[in-house]
DNA sequence: GCCCGATCCGGATGAGCTATCCGTTTCACC
DNA sequence: GGTGAAACGGATAGCTCATCCGGATCGGGC
């Protein structure tokens, strides 16, 4: 199960389709495999060779934000200091959810299109779980309060700031962090 | 601008479409018209004419929920105690999320496709608006949170909970208002 | 530098879905 | 029971999705 590396031109091809579907993230325009081929100047067969289905695109749009935020996770678990290491890195968690439009729908995904996919998010998730443990250790945090619940409520908080319509980039940063202190505030313990 | 009552078959046609609709919706089938047609033997063209697009005829479907939040909304009112009056609305808003799958889109929508569905949530927001000024008024919650925030919050905590697969009725109603209790509990005041 | 097999490309195309048009039927009123 | 208005519904045109296969491109071997 060595993956053979890519031709020349395919990765280049790869490449191409890979941003275009970016921008197409960016202007929230749907993922349409069609559509992205015709504006990456690609061939339909070609985008739909490299990204089965839509999902597969996207997941690789959203892949660098993923790493990003399993790196934040890792940075984290080295300050000694449990609540401040993991209440960064939750607003980063939503921060990035609401700077990339590709991360919600990958986080509510019942299904990972690509493994490498649900790879990453394990190890987003195991990291996670770790600071949580942390701070449930040093009795910091509602103790009936699982991974799985703040994971989930972290996409909530997203959501409710993507809910409300024609609010600029910067006040969706202050609305997230806000709920997320919100709701922080009413987790913590001690 | 009276609406001319329907015609008897006209009547019973749009009374199967909706049910038909209704059932789409439980069953988490998309709600689409040449189906739901299909679905009810009835043609597609009487489909189209009474529900110009799926959000018509899903907003059709939301709009008893929608009324009886706002009948809920009503009663809170009339009850003298602000928290618990404004914490069982909140409640009932959820719970109606979770039990019924036609709300979280018709809530998350921009735009409205029916007038009958703006009034509806005008009507909603309304009331709500004047259950958490009391509450505001008591000196019962954060000043800073408005009613655009609680609104925005109750979807993002049921879409928290609907991001979890494989939720029974139970559990998902039970972690919804674990949910709204945390939320609650970074709200109060005094 | 050239050749050859493997790999990859991409347009044409059929299958499936959406929404409209218009000839036919049903209804309500007289 | 007759009549005009209202409603019905199937056929169909326009559009999107995803695949197939003939042709082009690449890269290692000579």
């Amino acid at each position: 199960m060595t993956t053979t590396p890519l031709r020349k031109d395919a990765a280049r091809n790869w490449e191409r389709i890979v941003e275009t579907g970016r921008r197409y993230v960016e202007e929230g325009r749907p993922l349409q495999l069609n559509d992205v081929a015709r504006a990456a100047s690609i061939g339909v067969a070609t985008v739909y060779r490299h990204f089965p289905t839509p999902e597969a695109l996207l997941e690789t749009v959203a892949a660098p934000a993923l790493e990003a935020l399993a790196e934040h996770a890792e940075r984290a678990l080295a300050d000694p200091d449990a609540w401040p290491a993991l209440r960064g890195f939750l607003a980063a968690g939503i921060e990035a959810q609401l700077t990339d439009a590709s991360l919600p729908p990958v986080f509510a995904a019942p299904a990972d299109a690509l493994t490498s996919t649900t790879e990453l998010k394990q190890r987003l998730t195991g990291r996670f779980g770790r600071l949580l443990d942390r701070a449930h250790a040093a009795g910091l945090i509602d103790p009936g309060v699982s991974e799985r619940d703040l994971m989930s409520l972290m996409c909530g908080l997203a959501y409710a700031v993507n809910v409300q319509p024609g609010l600029g980039a910067a006040e969706r940063g202050a609305t997230g962090r806000r709920y997320l202190d919100l709701l922080l505030a009413g987790l913590r313990r001690s």
